[in-house]
DNA sequence: GCGTGTGAAGATATTCACAGCC
DNA sequence: GGCTGTGAATATCTTCACACGC
């Protein structure tokens, strides 16, 4: 980035600088945090309790950054009622009604990919507008829903292009 | 995407299409799959057997796309030993040599913040130019080296700003 | 006739450069 | 004097529109 980059970007925002004494990082980065919607704590659910949604709730860094993963969700009745990492599993067919109760503002999808697309309207019947999707397909959200993707072989594949041997 | 859009970006790499008559789906997959490198396999390494490296080695979806997970490494010696999804866990001192033995081209790193930098050192002194990091920072490579994150707090916190409540 | 491939036009994004203010 | 904020200039990216070949 260039500082011209940074300057441009910083003013569809603001005026967050002084002429002549530069900017006050601490307050810049208060006011970017609030701008962006960091400044307050975010409910959070996990549904799909196989490996990778266990290492996601047991995952530290989220909730330093302000994202609580209050609640967790499994297709499975062997798997619903343990708990693991301090939460009950819960199963998916409450998941409407605990998300109201909690005010679940983001959900997280671990779930096998032959689910995801059912987890992911039950979500939006539920009222989440912010979905974090850990299975490899584009799923379908009405407009107005933000979804956004992790897949580690889409990754792999956006680098095999620039390995020259 | 427009179809004006595919074209041009098609054009770069060459022509695909027949005019008047479109493009062969099968065909054109095919090739830009080569002009990608997906037409081949590519030996993968992971590095860091917690929860997250043991979710990634028995993920199912790499080997599929010609991605396989050929070595695993860890610096714990209660892990080093263990075999964890069909993968004898190496100590990390043998990284160099295992990478040459088996022509791995790719790292995914799996271990905790404090030690990926020096983990992806030691990738890059092996020799991998394409690295998969799940760490959260944004990891000092040479240049030729490319690097993947994949940080699922920065994908949340990407989503706030656009929650309307 | 139909749909690709591609220069040209139009829209966006980035960088420049300097006025204004500390 | 130094650094921000911002219009203007430049560069990049996307869309248009049509010639060309099936």
């Amino acid at each position: 980035m260039t500082p011209a980059q940074i300057r441009k970007d910083l003013s569809y925002f603001g005026r967050f600088g002084k002429q002549g004494r530069g900017y006050n990082v601490a307050s810049l980065e208060q006011r970017l945090r609030s701008i962006l919607g960091l400044d307050r704590a975010w409910n959070t659910t996990v549904i799909g309790m196989g490996r990778l949604g266990r290492a996601v709730v047991s995952y530290p860094g989220f909730a330093p950054e302000g994202f609580n993963i209050v609640a967790a969700f499994d297709a499975d009745d062997d798997i619903v009622g343990q708990t693991i990492s301090g939460l009950d599993v819960q199963s998916i067919s409450a998941l409407s009604e605990i998300v109201k109760e909690k005010d679940i503002k983001i959900g997280i999808v671990t779930v096998p990919v032959e689910h995801a697309q059912e987890v992911i309207d039950a979500l939006v019947d539920a009222g989440i507008k912010s979905i974090l999707n850990y299975a490899p397909l584009s799923p379908k959200v009405p407009d107005g829903v933000i979804v956004r993707g992790i897949d580690p072989v889409l990754s792999l594949q956006s680098m095999t292009y620039y390995i020259n041997e």
